[in-house]
RNA sequence: GGCGGCAUAGCCAAGUGGUAAGGCAACGGCCUGCAAAGCCGAUAUUCUCCGGUUCGAAUCCGGAUGCCGCCUCCA
């Protein structure tokens, strides 16, 4: 049987490749840096989403139980701004973006988490975290603002690499506006602004009236829901510094525990026209995308076969390569389906093994989606050429189907329902068999224009015609 | 200025010391009424460039060039 320790990632924290070793044997917790509830995702969002599935599914798969946690953030500068910017409640307008957060993931493929905390639900989880983290000795008030002060915890730094003696101060930040002791430490709690405190978005505290940064955010709540060390922290290699950092930092200062075990870090998507620079908003949402005729199974498939560490550049001529692609796999199920014969491939049981075997194995090595989906469309080859020279049997295919089912239980990119058509299609396809047969091949060409023109491909075989 | 990453066929992309996976596109053939799909075949003597280590390097070391990300507003 399998050993233990045989999958590996690669960890941001130590700089390599790394065995899996779960906290609690047989279990695997996993935090995922959710969404902010104030748009649609874009495709840099939806890679790391897919990305978390991929993780998610394929432990599972190893037999491992996930428990998923991915945060929402629906309490910052951003939903605020949105929902003033509306005139809707808070609630109202993130409501609707976390809605529309699901039925992206939905879209995509993507298994739901086993908890989606909502940081508007958990602030005094936060509150609680900063007054240990002030009663330590590691937090400040400020002119009612609670900062985090780096100068107590050594650590800081080590989960991204960062010399903070070496860092350009102000770059992005407006020092102006801040009135920290160190320009480097970070926000615990702000101080709410004039406005929302008129609209009640703020919590009393024995510092002043606040709201909970992001950072705090995050460390709360995945402590809440997976406890001071868990197994997996996936996120975006844009968070590292200083979301991750500091999220971290807090985890670290408050329990003297590691707050996740192995880092992962997704890379992230590109835009690639004009080879400049572009900005994440800049990205297309997944609703723009499905909009422009890209299929959400053709969105995942370009975003999961790529390797997870590997910057993508995102452009239309790529997704249409993922969709002719997925042409090529559904022709195959649906040859599969569609066989017949007796006669078995005596050898159908190696072939299985080997193709489970390099699947698991390119994926148990830090996922490696690249080898893996290689794996897989060598084994689509193979049983295609079989399947020419019949000798493939009606049980083989079946067997062939129940192994690809598994491989997709970690990949999800397969279709595997039947195709179904209209009553008029189907009429059609009858009609023009019936031609063929006749011998009427003006009458079969011009059907088949009709039905091409419907968006139905046609392909004959020996005994059937389908698409 | 600091830290990090990447450069493999027309495109996408594995491969981290043993003689270049896989997908898309294009080409020749089989099959087909014609197609499509599928199959077969041919496609990188070579991995940005220059040195070095080694019996052996796309893989290790040094250097050059090019491209990219992050560097505490918020998320």
């Amino acid at each position: 049987m399998k050993k233990k320790a045989d999958i590996s990632f690669y960890n941001t924290l130590n700089r390599s490749k790394e065995p899996f070793e779960p906290v609690r044997e047989g279990n695997a917790s996993i935090y995922t840096c959710g969404p902010t509830a104030d748009r649609r995702i874009h495709i840099g969002e939806c890679r790391r989403f897919v990305f978390s599935d991929l993780v998610c599914r394929h432990l599972s798969y190893r037999g491992l139980r996930v428990n998923h946690a991915m945060n929402i953030t629906d309490f910052d500068d951003k939903t605020i701004a949105g929902a003033e910017a509306e005139g809707v409640s808070l609630e109202a307008f993130t409501d609707r973006y976390v809605g529309h957060f699901l039925s992206d993931l939905e879209a995509l493929n993507i298994r739901p988490a086993d908890h989606y905390p909502r940081a508007a639900e958990h602030v005094d989880d936060m509150v609680a975290i900063a007054r240990r983290l002030h009663d330590k000795g590691y937090a400040y008030e400020k002119l009612r603002s609670l900062y985090f002060s780096i100068s107590a915890f050594e650590e800081y730094g080590k989960l991204s690499g960062i010399d903070l003696d070496k860092i350009r101060l102000g770059a992005t930040v407006d020092l102006d506006e801040y009135e920290k002791n160190n320009p480097r430490d970070f926000t615990l709690l702000k101080r709410a602004r004039l406005s929302e405190l008129k609209r009640g978005h703020y919590v009393p505290t024995p510092w002043g009236n606040v709201r909970p940064s992001w950072h705090i955010q995050c460390a709360a709540m995945s402590m809440k829901y997976l406890g001071e060390t868990f197994d997996i922290h996936t996120s975006g290699s844009e968070l590292i510094f200083p979301h991750n950092e500091n999220e971290s930092a807090i985890a670290r200062a408050l329990s003297g525990k590691p707050l996740a075990r192995c880092w992962l870090h997704c890379e992230r998507v590109l835009g690639s026209e004009a080879g400049g620079k572009t900005e994440e908003g800049g990205l297309p949402t997944l609703e723009e995308l499905m909009n422009a005729g890209h299929s959400p199974r053709e969105i995942r498939y370009w975003l999961a076969t790529a390797h997870y560490r590997r910057p993508l550049h995102f452009s239309h001529d790529r997704l249409e390569q993922a969709r002719s692609a997925l042409k090529r796999i559904d022709a195959f199920v649906w040859a599969l389906r569609h066989v017949d014969g007796e006669t078995g491939y005596p050898e159908i049981d190696q072939l299985l093994y080997d193709l489970r075997q390099g699947f698991v194995s390119a994926m148990d090595d830090d996922l490696n989606m690249p080898r893996a989906m290689a794996c897989l469309f060598d084994m689509i080859k193979r049983i295609n050429r079989l399947m020419d020279e019949s000798r493939i049997s009606r049980k083989d295919a079946g067997r062939i189907l129940e192994t690809v089912e598994g491989i997709d239980s970690v990949v999800g990119i397969f279709d595997f329902t039947p195709k179904q058509y209209s009553p008029e299609v189907e009429a059609l396809m009858r009609e023009r068999r019936a031609a063929r047969k006749a011998g009427d091949f003006e009458k079969a060409d011009r059907l088949r224009k009709q039905l091409t023109d419907m968006g139905i491909s046609v392909h004959d075989t020996e005994k059937v015609t389908a698409s």
